[in-house]
DNA sequence: CTACTAACGGGATGGGAGTCCCGTTAGGCG
DNA sequence: CGCCTAACGGGACTCCCATCCCGTTAGTAG
């Protein structure tokens, strides 16, 4: 039993354990909604989930734990990137998926949750990482498949296209706290398309 | 005497009040680069500051109001934007000072506790809302020039062309949480430029 | 220089969140 | 189908933070 069971609900994980972490995370992702990070307490959670006390400390340890797992639940439901052969059409159903996500009422709050818990926690920092590096390197193959088709300069770097448009929508939900419209995601695609089709996505030598 | 005094600090503004209020946003300042937005309590703020926790109370309200506060103050030290004529150079002193402020650490974690206390608070979000428009608007008068040299296409939007340079810079620092490097400034201003150039950042008619 | 009062400070109070102990429940193997 | 124990739950305890009351200090008008 040395160093074992270091974490509740690794060793058992069927039934009751599933139960209680389904509805954990769904009474989080609640207040989270109604309060934001700063109002979210471990009390709250394990009344609002049902579930004892004891268990969220348990599991979860704190707050920024309980967002970072959350975050992780949801970036296994991440839905999976168009490709209908035409870029500007792929980088646009990106764009659309998030203002969608960020403009969602449960949805936006809860990226803002995270993204505030990123500020103050490691665990919930690296949640956010591996979150949005992988969504990035997944629609970044639309990028690639643009460029064996000719459509984009030969080097462009998929990655940091699809950053470049992703990140307008996220600074106006975070950062200038401007309202998010449709809008802006279609302006932002055009715009990162103009500078990837000008080959200032090619890195230089 | 009706409704006057309902702000402590505004009726003898001068001495003891002014070192108070710089002694008090300089511990928040403190904390929140030691702990970030959720590790700042009004007590530790009042304890660090010298102060008496009831008027941190009676003055700010809060934390977002210390934070809200805090980020009118650093609006104050707002530096002027560049000017040399040339729209190159001077929109890379603009990505390069975000850089520099995002890296800082001092500014930077300030910011990123600013942001974080935005999404729970409306005070705290109108405070970031008015310091980065109005810097945006400073920032964008060096575009307008520009326009008018004939250096970028006629009806280029200058805000938006500035807000399209930061957002990746703020991208990486709050969401990817991916370290911000001059690279990425100078990358963000070629692209950006192209995209302007190419006359993205005209608004359809 | 003096009076008036805005603004501050100390300290008591209450409540809520984090931690711990131990008894109870139920998943999963034989 | 029954045992073993992982995992959960209740409740007591502590500590820290928000709030409040009232006495003290020091700007500022005259």
């Amino acid at each position: 039993m040395e160093q074992a069971s270091r974490l509740a609900g690794t060793v058992r994980p069927g039934g009751r354990t599933a139960r209680v972490r389904a509805a954990v995370l769904e009474a989080t992702q609640d207040i989270l909604v109604e309060y934001g990070f700063h109002g979210l307490t471990m009390d709250q959670v394990a009344a609002r989930a049902g579930v004892g006390k004891t268990t969220v400390y348990r599991r979860w340890g704190s707050t920024p734990g309980l967002v970072a797992d959350l975050m992780k639940e949801l970036a296994n439901q991440s839905s999976p990137h168009a490709d209908t052969g035409d870029v500007e059409r792929d980088l646009l159903a990106n764009a659309v998926s998030v203002w969608e996500a960020v403009t969602d009422g449960r949805l936006g709050a809860t990226l803002q949750a995270v993204i505030a818990a990123g500020t103050c926690d490691e665990e919930a920092a690296d949640a956010l990482r591996v979150f949005f590096t992988r969504r990035i390197d997944e629609w970044a193959t639309v990028v690639d498949l643009a460029v064996k088709r000719g459509e984009l300069p030969e080097g462009t770097d998929g990655g940091e296209l699809i950053r470049a448009i992703s990140a307008p929508l996220y600074y106006r939900l975070v950062v200038t706290r401007e309202p998010v419209t449709r809008g802006d995601a279609e302006r932002s695609v055009s715009r990162g398309l103009a500078a990837a089709r000008a080959g200032a996505f090619v890195p230089d030598p």
